[in-house]
DNA sequence: GATCAGGATGAATGCGCTATCAGCTTCGCA
DNA sequence: TGCGAAGCTGATAGCGCATTCATCCTGATC
């Protein structure tokens, strides 16, 4: 262990802390709670007492009683993705400033476990919860409504929230694509995604659209494996070896993996926007700072989250929320791959 | 709020679910935490009233009895960064595993963060704790060791951790670097870096051994903001326009800087590693796909969150431990960009 | 001097659970 | 038939704190 315990054999309490200040321990929570409601005296002795001994109050025994942890849990598929990651940050950030600490887990793609972290976080009686996504296990949904805590589904809209939601339509924003391609000329298409729920809605609607509008099928290439810059380099590779694909518009389900797609593009000597147009899907930092620059579909990853901490804030708070449904929409920029 | 509540006014709690089942609560509470010191049939009616109610039991006043709370605290200094966050999985992965759940916050870069959310991480008594770096506020140390719980500092290396430390040295790691760009012959060097702690002592010891090899004075760009691609091609612009850097190697602190770098070199006409010659820090995944595919030092980030939780892990089992520090070193790849 | 408002403090209670010890069956075996 | 062992269950006692209510003091007001 790190230690040698703490003043004396037994652990710091605030009786402890009011023994040796010489006032009860109600004081002593009162002096951290609300040290207005405290002499100054009292206070100044109070404060050398916790100075002296280390003492950090049990939040645990706290929350127990007051039915308040000050905790929000977080459910997100993946902290190494930037993509999630800029958004809890956000998140957590406006939290922590309200006071309150983030309990982040991983849930993978797997619904059953998300249904486990969910009954976990549960556990440790939160006062609100951000998930991931708008599918849920039956249970998951029966678990949270019976919870009793604000809910924040994020990264998609849906008429039928648990709670709230915050994000945009995947639909629409295939479609946008879909347009943009047909719009800029494209006659062909080809589709290159991780394989991941919202990414396939996304594709879906970019299909059906571009179908309509040009009378033809994109090509697809599903990685199924996270998105990354091999991946996307593979990803163009197998689009041509495996599909003959010759050239059109090519729709990333990340800008990392439309940066793959363009790297190896030229490193097949292919030219971009002439010979194929590559449309990422993020507008992450390097989208505009590689070269050429990514046109892709722009989406506020820190205002998700922001959005979403705030709309959970008002929840708690018992403020009224006209509409439970926030949708911030997407952007297409255009920028010199497509 | 989410929900009408649970199944009646009063919240579901062990002693609802042992009317329920015809038991005591005590009885419930066996059956949650080993099933097999109850008898199949009370089993069945309990695992019944649960299903029926939804009942999630309150691991708050189980950790304030118990003196457990299955919870490990993380402190990183960002998330966003994938060197922290692929860092911070692992670590989270393998104590998921092992029944544990992990209170992550971000601390920034500012030591008076830290301490504050050492104390808030503490008041939720974790099991143990994991920190980044090892430079902290004497009051941090002082808590830390009072709370008597296993403590690891991670990415670096120290004699005298708080605890455990699993990382490597950044002076070897600087010292490499600068061998390694003497010995490929190298006459002029520079660094650039964001400006965080272990970056700087890097920076450092690769300019003292540069120094002693070719008797130059690499020149320096302190960025000073989280490191990006956009940052990377700005520092190789100020290189040229400020420094009137004309070649030679350019460290950099970390690879999406080094990938900045790179683009800028290319956008400008200059040649890698003819003209220039970039080496990078960290071996992320895009390292080994750009073009050129970067020369780094490559540092395992799996492998640091990993052994940290194993080393907290035997802390917390009680198994001895002969070493407290982890030196899991660096290896410098050598690709095409230097 | 009596009365009262307001500030400062403390005693008592219980949040929901685990740990401990004690009680009750049942069964095997002498 | 008796008796200890083993299996199952319950009563009780806190964990450390916030909440509630009661108490005491001070000073202002009539």
């Amino acid at each position: 262990m790190a230690a040698g315990g703490g003043d004396k054999g037994g652990r710091v309490t605030m009786a402890a802390i009011g023994r040796l200040a010489g006032v009860s321990q109600v004081t002593v929570s009162r002096a951290l709670s609300d040290p207005s409601k405290v002499s100054a005296d009292t206070l100044r002795r109070i404060r050398e007492a916790i100075d002296q001994t280390g003492f950090v109050p049990n939040a645990l025994a706290g929350a127990l009683v007051s039915r308040k942890s000050r905790l929000i849990s977080a459910l997100v598929p993946s902290i190494t993705s930037i993509v999630y990651s800029a958004m809890v940050q956000a998140f957590g950030e406006r939290m922590r400033a309200k006071g309150y600490q983030i309990l982040l887990s991983e849930t993978g793609s797997a619904p059953e476990d998300e249904e486990d972290a969910i009954m976990l976080h549960l556990s440790r009686r939160p006062d609100a919860m951000m998930l991931t996504g708008i599918h849920h296990s039956p249970k998951a949904r029966k678990v949270l409504l019976g919870a009793g805590i604000p809910v924040v589904e994020l990264w998609d809209v849906t008429e039928s929230p648990i709670d709230l939601c915050v994000g945009f339509s995947h639909g629409a924003a295939g479609r946008a694509a879909a347009d943009f391609a047909a719009d800029a000329g494209y006659r062909r298409a080809a589709l290159v995604h991780a394989g991941d729920e919202r990414a396939l809605r996304r594709k879906d609607a970019f299909a059906e659209r571009f179908r309509q509008r040009t009378g033809q099928d994109p090509a697809e290439i599903n990685l199924n494996a996270p998105a990354s810059l091999g991946q996307g380099r593979l990803a163009l590779s197998r689009l041509i070896e495996e599909t003959g694909f010759g050239g059109g518009l090519i729709f990333c389900s990340s800008d990392l993996l439309a940066h793959g797609v363009v790297t190896e593009a030229q490193a097949r000597g292919l030219r971009i926007p002439q010979e194929i147009g590559v449309l990422g899907f993020g507008d992450q930092e390097f989208a505009a700072h590689v070269e050429p620059a990514l046109t892709t579909l722009s989406v506020d990853r820190e205002a998700l989250g922001r959005q979403a901490a705030e709309a959970l804030l008002c929840r708690i708070e018992g403020e009224p929320i006209d509409r439970p449904i926030f949708d911030l929409g997407f952007k297409l920029v255009r920028r010199d791959s497509a």
